[in-house]
DNA sequence: CGGTATCCGAATAGATACTG
DNA sequence: CAGTATCTATTCGGATACCG
C-alpha cells in the first residue's frame, strides 16, 4: 500500500493545506477546540481579524464540514461556532505539524536572515 | 508541558501552513521528496505550474531553509534542487496532513455539497 | 537551460456603512 | 449580536519578452 507521491494523489492534500493555511482558519480551529465559541467572541479573540474575514473563514470551515453554526434565538440573537467530529479529527495532523512548526521556527527564523544577508550582499 | 493555544504560538504554526499551503509548495516538496530535481524537470511535472510560480516557489522554499539550490557551471547550465535536512523532517508531519486529507476529502465533497444545496434552496 | 523584468487582469482582503 | 453589501487598496498570478 506503499502511497506514491503522484500529482493526483496531492490534490486534496492541496485542498486542505489551502484552507488550513489561510489566513486565519488555524487560529479559529484552535480556539474552537477548546470549546464553542461564540461570533463576536472569537473576532475579540483574534487580533487584526476583521468581521468581513471572520464570516468568510467560518461560512469556508462549516461549508467543508469542519465547523457548525448554531442559532438561539435569543434576543439579541447568539450563534455558536464548535467543531465537527470530522473538524476534532484535524486537529490531531494539525498539531503534528504545529508542534513542528513550534520546534523549527528558529531554524527557519534563521535561515531567513542568512539567505536575506545573503541576497543583499549580491546587490 | 501541556500546551495552551494562545494566540502568538500560533503564528509561527501559521507561516508555516501558509508558505506550504500556497498553490504549488506541496507538490514541489512531494516530488523533492523522492529525489533531487532539475528545474525544468519539475516544470514539467506538474500541470499548470508557470516558469514564474516555480521560481517564486523554489525561492521561498530555499529561503526557509527547506530546499537546497546547486548550481552546475556546464553548458548549457544545469540547476539541481533538493530537500535539506529540514525539508525532509517537514515530509513527515505534511504526510500526517495529508493522509488524513485523502482519507476525509470524500467527507469534505460531501459536505461542501449538502453545504452548498442547502444554500441554493434558500434563494 | 534556467532564469529575470515587466505589464496587466483577476482574485483577496480591509474599511466602512447598513440591517434583522 | 451577528451578520450583509459595497467600495477600494493590495496582492497574486499568468503571459510575454528578454538574458547569461
Amino acid at each position: 500500500m506503499k502511497p506514491r507521491h503522484t500529482h493526483e494523489s496531492c490534490t486534496p492534500v492541496r485542498e486542505i493545506l489551502a484552507r488550513v493555511g489561510d489566513k486565519w482558519s488555524i487560529l479559529v480551529i484552535m480556539l474552537l477546540s477548546e470549546r464553542p465559541w461564540r461570533f463576536n467572541e472569537l473576532k475579540r479573540s483574534i487580533e487584526g481579524l476583521s468581521q468581513r474575514m471572520l464570516t468568510l473563514t467560518l461560512r469556508n470551515l462549516e461549508r467543508d464540514g469542519l465547523v457548525t453554526r448554531t442559532v438561539y434565538p435569543t434576543v439579541p440573537p447568539s450563534v455558536e461556532y464548535a467543531l465537527t467530529p470530522l473538524g476534532e479529527s484535524l486537529c490531531g495532523p494539525v498539531g503534528a505539524l504545529g508542534r513542528w512548526a513550534l520546534e523549527n521556527s528558529p531554524r527557519i527564523d534563521s535561515a531567513r536572515h542568512r539567505f536575506d544577508a545573503a541576497a543583499k550582499r549580491k546587490r
